[in-house]
RNA sequence: GGUCGAGUGGUGGAAUCGGUAGACACAAUGGACUUAAAAUCCAUCGCCCAUACAACAGGCGUGAGGGUUCAAGUCCCUCCUCGACCA
């Protein structure tokens, strides 16, 4: 006998093809036609293109911006909704020694396979504004805005200490190091002094702070970023050293508490230090400062490591009150923070409070409220001052206000506002990155390149690892790249260092309105009807750095007229990340699932019969539990992978992955099939009929229910789940109705077409439609056929719920109590006891307290 | 250590201007169909009462304890656990 089911496996090729040929998804460039329908713009942060192909967790960020996608669509929306790849890397670069291929064969051959597992998921992407970061026609561009940013004097060279990586021979960010290794590979990672070019963000601190009141973003979101700016306001005071002709400032944001300074202490990097340390401390101060100049950061300000310092012998002049007060060298002041000088209140600050009790310093209070002691523990929080002159009486903030007064008005130190971020190092030494447009003079002078010579292409070389003497990678490309002659017949070298990673990511939402654009990066005509991004969706691990980078840019290109919009994106969704089972025996070693034997309580590895442990992780290629998209597809196909990664919870929320949920949905779309399909010949189910949808009427109601639901939970993105919910209840009802009006099911078609584009477009051609159902109206629900004759009442009896009451909509609250008292079981419970109180919610509820 | 978020059946999760807790699924169990299996369909599916069975009625129940309220998963306080970010 014939099989007519669902068979997602023929119709999914069939309209993938079909879109793909008549340009379904194309989006017009030109601007007269884009301006006759408003738009949207949703996103998804575009992959880095790793070896390891698409998994799961990437469609996971990229099923609900498609879904939405295709709603706005359908809402009449002109819907910008592209897709790319970020190229340019280190993992790539690696992959490209090790199998001693160049980075651009491995790049193309990762794109590839990545577009073809994202083309088989029927995501409607306009391909023909796919974006590649490591092609010349784009990074062009990228060299073209780092011009703009050099011009405005925001790059600069700058010697710094940096993380260096022997093992790798290259410079890795912060973010790239945790705990002295470099987080992908674990090589050992030092710090070192190294000439970088940075990027001046801390001028755009204020801004970027500002301008997050602009956003819909999640609060939690934007709060990440408050923190990394780190704004604190307070002052700076300048402190003379006594014995010597120097001063130096340092930063706090307690200037009330000055009275209470009994220390204060310089960075190990402070060019102050040797200049003023005592003869007799020199040789305690040198070993010192050698010593700690190879911690990291997070090991120097750990507040569960000891305090570490020494005495230079000299003093300083506390200014409120001119008592000379010892200066101290201690790591756990930075260089990098503030001016790499404190004042130590160790009263009031517990990390003073820890290196004076370690050194014997003397501890004042200067704010009374503590609990303890002052000699036992440091008192944060706010009070009243105490032994501190003419501030003694004043609350803490009008004692701050007070003191910075008075040192402004002695010139002593002035308002001061401090932040936590740091201008951003933006140089590599790599070679698959972007080459920056600029070369060096002998005499050391910097010349940017015209725009006219761009893109400075990356040259061929031998291997991709420094030179001997240490220089970038690029420095080994020949002679006739590294030298470029000037117009006026000198010669010049070009700049070695690459751009790093994050480069290519910071503008390409913008190379998507215009991205076959040769004049330009972007016609700002587009530019200016499509911006901002509406919706852009990505992982928590993109919170700080890429957003706020990226925020940095487009600033930047505002104020170079470039862009219309102060902002790039205005709203923004944190998708939940998938977990999945992994196993793990004591040594941590990692098993696949088909290296492992379980039972219901343990798990063991087939070849050793060791115990696993079973945990519920993130799921990545490094813990072995991947599950790819091409192998859920080839089961169940796509239509059923994109309805799981929606129904398993809300779009923001994480997950565990359950093959036994996607049977679930595929048996859904299954039912939904056989609405349409006759199951004996293969034909239209002979329950379809040309009526009117209101002769289903139970039928119809539903419908409407259901278009209200699907449309709300829709528009929110994050409660796609339970909108898939509300199609299964509408497809349950009509798979027991005895008769199917043909209107009703082309409309809840149209519902379902976002989430499930193939099997929709299916069924909507079976029904005789010819053109794309993607390119159908969205339906509107009437809200009078959710009107009812009669609604359900709960009636309660001292909260309880006793009984449940049918009556008419238009019941008035006299009634609803007259049937609920004469109710048999709510008589039950009222029986012989004086009614006190009876509450009526309109239309929901009664409460009778007795 | 700090900040923020989250704890609901065997599982994923529904329901928060306070008003029917457990929608929709998964798994499980029983049944129908079948030579058999798969698929499909039907039924049951928080705990107690309930160790003859079933139904009805009833009691309890949203991490723990307390509070506000006619009414609390939802609001307030204390605590516990987990997660994210920061240090």
């Amino acid at each position: 006998m014939e099989n007519y089911s669902y068979a997602p496996g023929e119709i999914e090729p069939y309209w993938q093809a079909a879109w793909q040929e008549k340009e379904a998804f194309k989006i017009p460039n030109d601007i007269e036609t884009l301006k006759k329908k408003p738009k949207y713009y949703v996103l998804g942060m575009f992959p880095y293109t790793s070896g390891a192909g698409l998994h799961i967790g990437h469609a996971k960020n990229y099923v609900p911006t498609d879904v939405l996608a295709n709603f706005k669509r359908m809402q009449g929306y002109h819907v910008m909704h592209p897709m790319g790849w970020d190229a340019f890397g280190l993992p790539t670069e690696r992959t490209a020694v090790r199998e001693n291929e160049h980075p651009a064969h491995i790049t193309k051959r990762n794109t590839e396979t990545f577009q073809q597992q994202i083309q088989r998921i029927g995501f409607s992407y306009d391909w023909s504004r796919k974006i590649d970061t490591s092609l010349p026609d784009y990074y062009k561009w990228t060299q073209w805005i780092f011009l703009r940013l050099y011009e405005k004097d925001l790059a600069y060279l700058a010697d710094v200490p940096v993380n260096w990586c022997p093992a790798l021979g290259t410079v890795l960010s912060n973010e790239e190091v945790k705990d002295g290794k470099y987080v992908e590979t674990g090589d050992p990672v030092e710090r070192r002094l190294m000439r970088q070019w940075m990027l001046k963000i801390t001028a755009y601190a204020e801004r970027l702070l500002e301008d997050l009141e602009l956003l819909d973003w999640p609060d939690g979101l934007k709060e990440m970023q408050r923190n990394w700016i780190g704004k604190s306001e307070g002052a700076e005071i300048a402190f003379d050293v006594k014995d010597h002709d120097a001063t130096f400032d340092v930063f706090t944001t307690r200037p009330d508490t000055l009275f209470g300074a009994t220390y204060c202490v310089l960075a190990p990097e402070h060019p102050l230090v040797p200049q003023i340390t005592h003869p007799e401390a020199a040789p305690a101060v040198n070993a010192y400062v050698n010593e700690t100049i190879n911690k990291s950061d997070l090991q120097r300000t750990d507040l569960a490591t000891e305090k570490t310092g020494v005495f230079t012998g000299t003093y300083a002049v506390n200014p409120c009150n001119n008592k000379p007060i010892p200066i101290w060298v201690a790591d756990y002041v930075l260089m990098t923070y503030g001016t790499g000088a404190i004042m130590a209140v160790p009263g009031h600050d517990e990390r003073d409070h820890d290196f004076a009790t370690t050194f014997g310093i003397p501890i004042v209070e200067v704010i009374s409220g503590g609990e303890k002691p002052i000699d036992e523990e440091a008192y944060e929080g706010d009070g009243v001052c105490v032994n501190s002159d003419f501030l003694n009486g004043l609350q803490v903030d009008d004692a701050k206000e007070k003191m910075i007064n008075w040192l402004e008005n002695e010139m002593k130190g002035k308002r001061q506002v401090q932040y936590k971020l740091r201008d951003w190092l933006f140089s590599r030494q790599r070679y698959w990155g972007e080459p920056f447009p600029l070369v060096h003079l002998d005499d050391g002078t910097i010349i940017q390149l015209p725009d006219n010579q761009l893109p400075i292409e990356l040259p061929p070389i031998d291997a991709y690892k420094p030179t001997e003497d240490g220089k970038p990678p690029l420095a080994r490309a020949d002679e006739s790249w590294l030298k470029v002659k000037l117009p006026d017949g000198t010669t010049a070298t070009r700049e070695t260092n690459i751009m790093p990673q994050w480069a290519g990511s910071c503008w390409y939402y913008l190379r998507f309105l215009d991205a076959q654009n040769r004049e330009a990066p972007f016609d700002t005509e587009l530019e200016r009807y499509w911006m901002p991004v509406d919706l852009y969706m990505g992982g928590t691990e993109h919170a700080v750095l890429h957003l706020l980078y990226a925020r940095f840019w487009h600033k930047v290109l505002y104020d170079c007229g470039l862009v219309s919009t102060k902002e790039p994106f205005q709203g923004l969704l944190n998708q939940g990340i998938i977990l999945a089972e992994s196993f793990q025996d004591e040594a941590g070693k990692y098993y696949y699932p088909h290296e492992v034997e379980r039972d219901q309580d343990n798990a063991n590895a087939i070849p050793t019969g060791k115990t696993l442990q079973v945990q519920m992780e993130k799921m990545s290629k490094s813990r072995f539990n991947v599950i790819n998209s091409n192998d859920v597809i080839d089961r169940y196909g796509a239509d059923a992978l994109r309805l799981y990664l929606l129904f398993i919870g809300p779009v923001t929320k994480s997950a565990p992955w359950q093959d036994s949920g996607v049977e679930g949905v595929y048996r859904f779309l299954q039912r939904v099939w056989w609405l349409v399909v006759d199951k004996k010949n293969g034909e239209l189910n002979g329950k379809l009929t040309d009526t009117a949808g209101t002769t289903e009427s139970e039928l119809w109601r539903e419908l409407h229910n259901t278009i209200k639901q699907v449309t709300e939970d829709t528009e929110s993105v994050d409660k796609m789940n339970t909108a898939i919910s509300q199609m299964m209840i509408f497809v349950n009802t009509a798979t027991q109705s005895k008769s199917l009006p043909i209107e009703t099911v082309k409309i809840f078609l149209r519902l379902l077409a976002p989430y499930a584009p193939h099997l929709a477009q299916e069924l909507w051609h079976r029904l005789g439609e010819t053109g794309f159902i993607a390119h159908s109206t969205w339906p509107k629900h009437d809200e009078s056929v959710l009107e009812s004759t009669t609604i359900t009442i709960i009636a309660q009896v001292n909260g309880k719920l006793r009984s449940r009451l049918q009556l008419p909509a238009d019941a008035t609250d006299k009634e609803i109590e007259e049937t609920a008292l004469a109710d048999e079981r709510v008589q039950r419970f009222i029986e012989g006891k004086e009614i006190r109180k009876i509450i009526v919610v309109p239309n929901r509820l009664i409460n009778i307290v007795v």
